[in-house]
DNA sequence: GTGGTCTAGACCACG
DNA sequence: GTGGTCTAGACCACT
């Protein structure tokens, strides 16, 4: 289900927190559903439990999950606010970019090229 | 020469960045020129000599200009290669955004709305 | 805890990086650390505060630390990787002068003879 | 007898620079001999005379050559005092950031290793 | 309380 | 003259 990369420089629960967040993101999993418990997981991808608890423990901080202790962690009831509010974030931050690429004079062009790319 | 709003709240030494940074990718001053030295600059936009140091600085970090003591601060030599860097770096930023933001289920049309914006 | 010496013609500012640095080098300090506050510091040392404010920026720029206002500033989460990469590329600077050395014919026993002198 | 690589990002009147320093270090070329004229080499290697120029001009800067109107261009004669002297300051960036590993941590072997590679 | 920025004014080494 | 550094003291926004 996770496709994790020990060899990698990136950390492996900023993995985990990505992946996570994609299932979300991409309707997979949505809010009230439960993830699989620290244990399960750590013996499924073969890695350490506490490397599975830091990725936890920062998805709580972002406010995507809810860890109930005795129970498990459930994707946060208002997952959706808070993805959408980090849209917004994001869309800001690509606007910024943009004008700036275009005072360094980037054509329009090159800029729609590189959409159709991704959306193609 | 420039403008400076000291009512923004943008730190002034950022506006003198981005407003020298402007004028070298406008073509306005090009490699090798000489940059006003900083107690001119500061008597003419009535600002500290600390303030422009600082603007100074930090251009010089970035590779635009080369400040040497005693004699001046320059545009370097190198400053087409290291803006046009810069650009592909942004280019590699804005390609990650965007992919982020089409997993997250915006359409290609708010993309393109907001382009449309920016280069009207 | 840090010493700093006025007399001496490296700036201030960059004997307080150093030994900053240092601190982290030598695992004195690790990742999540607090340091102590600009004004703390500034009285503790008789210094000025915006020699430790530039001295605290400079470290931000290189990723040692993070600086939050109003927070306080600490140690970097990923200050290991950051050190470790750095160090990567002083060994590749060491590498192409040394190779440069040998191309200028410096024998091999003059460069092992510095290295004795400083690993002694 | 030179090997340029228009594709590099390395301008290219610097590659030329530096090849023909590496004929003087290595004794191929020593003081007194001549340059191949400004245009000979234009057409040998297929490159504009304006960045053969260039290259020359920045090697004259330097004190390497001396380029006599109407002559030609020539090794100069204190080539050997200013090689040595660029050397001594080579050993000295060496020295530093040889201390600058050790104080990282770096063992003594894992420099002796990068040394005995170079001079296999 | 914290970091970030700015002014005012000074000294230094270098060219 | 130049850039670079430092002190002294102030204000701001944010936690």
């Amino acid at each position: 289900m996770f496709q994790i990369d020990i060899m990698s420089r990136k950390p492996v629960y900023e993995q985990l927190v990505e992946q996570i967040e994609r299932l979300v993101l991409t309707g997979l999993m949505t809010a009230g559903d439960k993830l699989p418990s620290v244990r399960n997981m750590s013996v499924d991808l073969s890695i350490n439990p506490n490397t599975i608890q830091k990725a936890y423990a920062e998805l709580e901080r972002r406010g995507v999950i809810n860890s109930v202790p005795g129970r498990g962690s459930f994707i946060s009831m208002n997952v959706k606010d808070i993805l959408l509010e980090r849209k917004q974030g994001k869309i800001q931050e690509m606007r910024g970019i943009i004008e700036e690429l275009k005072m360094a004079g980037i054509p329009k062009e090159e800029i729609l090229e590189i959409i159709n790319e991704i959306y193609d």
